[in-house]
DNA sequence: ATTGACAAGATTGTATACAATTATAAAATA
DNA sequence: TATTTTATAATTGTATACAATCTTGTCAAT
């Protein structure tokens, strides 16, 4: 029997220039307030305009761009007053999941953390880092079973992801702090100590906001 | 000057079915499960398909709809676990902007939240009840200032509405408590105890569950 | 010099038409 | 009879073409 729940093989065209554009931005090659028009786009991927738009439309909804009607498509920046927002979301969110996860997580699923804090480790491309930083807070979270919340979060995360790949040389020490963080919150995992575990976690959310304020970058 | 943030006047005609159809669902009138045709849907609406496409993907992004490509969409169903789990999740993110919004209420807030009240009271079309409660939650945590909560949080409230609004008969008492603590949690929020405002909250969050858990209908 | 009106160009929104994929039901085989 | 095959219809995905809207630059009026 097939219980795969993902989305199907075939992708729809629209998905894949989304995911394509999603990259883009969250990797900062579409800066903040870049205007994106369609039919530029649809010639750069080779398609009509009709799955671009469902493209945009896509990432309209991840909170990406902002479609104004008749005007056309934005790369949405958001002011650190909005980032903090989703970061005091993400406090309030992600320690839930976890709680829920501690006690489902088997052998596996900490191997397959442990191998993503590898990869983190190991990696110099930093435009990968985001990526895999999720992958690892997705993996602790994912024995939750919460799926919807995990969406919900995954999107948050999309959308901060980019504020703290903007300066690849000053987020060393952050970066290393950052790493320190996630063994530690393995290991309480593995303990089974729920509590301590959440409030690390919370703790590690706060970090991001305090770099970025330090930046004074007014974003 | 302009200062309007709201979505311009001229609406797109994708946007106006996306509202049509998305108060069909959470009204009931399009019940979980049910196959929306592309075809058919332009047709009732007098629309080539093109823009009615926009629309679908909009209530995909909500949640509100499944597209499966090649396969069409389908409205969403929702197991007693992932009513529980958004459930969760508002318990987690309301409080946080009703702590967030107590300091900043004014006069005019509470007055258009009492008013909202009343109409509460007085509404006897129970499909109106979702939209009047959910304008009730949003008046209190909109001095909050956080509008990317607040947006997730509506969200999270159109998916599980429609459960709440299955037997009309039935929640007779689950309404007359429910309009009893808003009540309460207002008093609350005037004499500013924002500690014992968000717990009430967070009780009134648990209400829903446990009345559909009753009623055993597994969804 | 500044403001407002207006036309040309650019850009987005939508309809029609066609291609690709999937669902169905009848026919063929075991 | 049950299962596979195959052909037809139904449905979705995409390209092209056109209509509606907005932007920009020019020019007249105050």
């Amino acid at each position: 029997m097939d219980l795969n729940f993902d989305p199907p093989a075939s992708k729809t065209t629209a998905e894949q220039i989304a995911a394509q554009l999603r990259i883009a931005i969250l990797n900062g090659k579409l800066l903040g307030g870049e205007q994106l028009r369609q039919d530029k786009l649809a010639k750069a991927f080779q398609v009509s305009r009709i799955p671009l738009r469902e493209a945009l439309s896509h990432l309209q909804a991840e909170g990406l761009i902002e479609i104004i009607p008749n005007r056309g498509a934005v790369v949405t920046h958001l002011s650190l007053q909005e980032v903090e927002e989703i970061y005091a979301m993400r406090q309030a969110l992600e320690p839930l999941a976890l709680e829920r996860a501690i006690p489902h997580m088997t052998a596996e699923d900490f191997r397959d953390a442990e191998i993503i804090l590898e990869q983190i480790d190991n990696e110099d491309n930093f435009a990968r880092w985001g990526e895999l930083n999720w992958a690892f807070h997705e993996s602790i979270y994912r024995p939750s079973g919460m799926r919807i919340l995990l969406k919900t979060v995954e999107g948050l995360h999309n959308n901060v992801v980019r504020y703290l790949q903007v300066t690849p040389l000053g987020n060393q020490g952050y970066l290393a702090k950052s790493q320190e963080q996630h063994r530690q919150l393995l290991d309480l995992c593995r303990r089974k100590e729920i509590h301590d575990a959440c409030v690390l976690l919370e703790n590690h959310l706060t970090g991001p906001v305090e770099f970025l304020r330090k930046q004074q970058t007014d974003l």
